[in-house]
DNA sequence: ATATCTGTTATATTATATATATAACAGATA
DNA sequence: TATCTGTTATATATATAATATAACAGATAT
């Protein structure tokens, strides 16, 4: 899987690796117990720190994306995707909300807004092919 | 308008207080041409420095939600919102996909995730009253 | 006029977050 | 036995966040 970073970002490496992993996952380029690479190859083949790459891992691994064996490796978790709890929809609820409220401060319908996310949701789907 | 900020949270003051803002606008809470705290009044009152009330300030400035004037003080912007131009839109689908993109991965649909957002966008608006 | 209120700018300090650099540990594997 | 895992521990450098004082310059009220 292919993974780019923007380094003059203002968003923390780490937490790009985490949104790009978690896009695979959604996208099916990842399927549940594909193989990810170890720390210390892909820090090498981005170029940065062990470290940074340890932290992505060690969210994605908080959440239940993942799973770390201590010497077979990283996987996405074979046994699937953590559940659409109380706890994550209060998470993505308090994600959401300034951006919406930013819509909704310039005029945009409540349809407009639902567009855009939906052609979102869609173009992270169909971005495999 | 009631402010009321999280001291502890991971998110910094000064966006906790431009997110509020911009929801009061949106809201209707604050109207065009409504008048904002001085960054002195407004950081005693909520007991924090006035360079961090300045900076939220100078965020919605530069975005257009407010202006500020020398002498007279912080208005919301008179002549109305910022368009909903390119510029936007490209920033806040930026802030969209990695939500909607893990909303995706835990298998939620297009049209549950397009529902969240609808009753967000119902809440904020609804709030004040 | 003078005191007071604006936003603004400058400087310094503290604390935390981000990213890197090395090193070592312990279990598994070739 | 050498090599590959994730993990842990330190240390360092840089950037961001937040605070603390101080001063400036224009406007306003007394």
């Amino acid at each position: 899987m292919l993974l780019k970073l923007d380094l003059q970002s203002e968003i923390p490496i780490y937490t790009q690796l985490r949104n790009q992993i978690i896009e695979g996952i959604g996208r099916g380029d990842l399927k549940y117990g594909d193989a990810l690479p170890s720390v210390r190859n892909l820090a090498s083949d981005l170029g940065i720190n062990l470290h940074t790459v340890n932290k992505a891992y060690t969210l994605l691994k908080q959440d239940g994306y993942i799973q770390v064996h201590r010497q077979k490796g990283v996987v996405v978790n074979p046994e699937g995707m953590p559940p659409i709890d109380e706890d994550f929809l209060n998470k993505i609820k308090d994600e959401f909300r300034p951006i919406i409220a930013e819509c909704l401060c310039r005029g945009m319908s409540k349809e407009e807004v639902s567009l855009i996310v939906k052609q979102i949701y869609t173009m992270i789907k169909e971005k495999g092919r």
